[in-house]
DNA sequence: GCGACAG
DNA sequence: ATCTTGTCGC
């Protein structure tokens, strides 16, 4: 498990982090289709916090796309970077997200992030901030609609209904369980939509959220645990 | 101006 | 995100 200071030059005021959006939104790939799913790998990352102590733990998990099996694991800690702003989450997140990536002993293959990429008010969430930042194809499922409307999908597993900003899709609502609330999908940087979805079917074989961000979210948890339990 | 708002 | 018991179900 590795260390992480907090980047010299990071943004320390939300203004300072938007402008930082605005330079890094024009790197954003759009047109490549991205890995296709079962085969390769794919990564989740995923980060927890103890505010109280200022420590954050980040994971990432290696699985082999076809079989969902993990291949590998890197975990990091550092210090909170940034208060949660609607808006400014990879400002909190990405250095010590970075940092677990960095620590992996193979190539990660497609990220897939817990929150968003385009369906972010100014349209660079946290998967196109990591994505343009790494330059590895990326992709955002989170939980909630956010500040985005959709129509309900149908009930079927494989049903979705665009994710809108107006009439701007930003991503799709995605039913990964028959009948159970659907994930939010979204293009975070060198993926497709429709690709970008179909890895996201292919991670739902059982649970509503992806295998990637389940054992990447147990992964901080439990590291974050003995961290905190090891100091009082 | 006020409230809502990924994690 | 995090704080938290029991409970229903495979």
């Amino acid at each position: 498990m590795t260390t992480v200071r907090i980047p010299a030059g990071w943004p320390a005021t939300e203004a300072e982090a938007r402008a930082v959006q605005d330079e890094l939104r024009e790197r954003v790939v759009l047109d490549e289709p991205g890995p296709p799913p079962g085969s390769g790998h794919v990564t989740g990352v995923d980060v927890a916090y103890d505010d109280e102590r200022d420590v954050v733990a980040a994971a990432a998990v290696v699985l082999d796309a076809a079989t969902l099996d993990v291949v590998a694991e890197s975990t990091a800690i550092g210090r909170i970077s940034f208060p949660y702003v609607p808006g400014l989450l990879a400002f909190r997140e990405i250095p010590t997200v970075l940092a677990a990536l960095d620590a992996l002993p193979c190539p990660p293959g497609l990220v897939v992030c817990d929150g968003y990429g385009l369906a972010h008010p100014r349209r660079f969430g946290l998967a196109c901030h990591l994505g343009v930042l790494t330059g590895l194809p990326t992709i955002g499922v989170a939980k909630n609609p956010f500040t985005f409307t959709y129509d309900d999908p149908a009930p079927t597993r494989g049903s979705s209904a665009p994710l809108l900003a107006g009439d701007e899709e930003v991503g799709r609502a995605l039913r990964t369980r028959d009948a159970v609330k659907p994930v939010f999908v979204s293009v975070g940087h060198r993926v497709t939509l429709p690709n970008a979805c179909a890895h996201t079917l292919a991670l739902t074989p059982e649970y509503r959220l992806p295998e990637t961000t389940r054992r990447a979210d147990a992964l901080c948890r439990r590291v974050l645990k003995e961290v905190s339990g090891t100091r009082a």
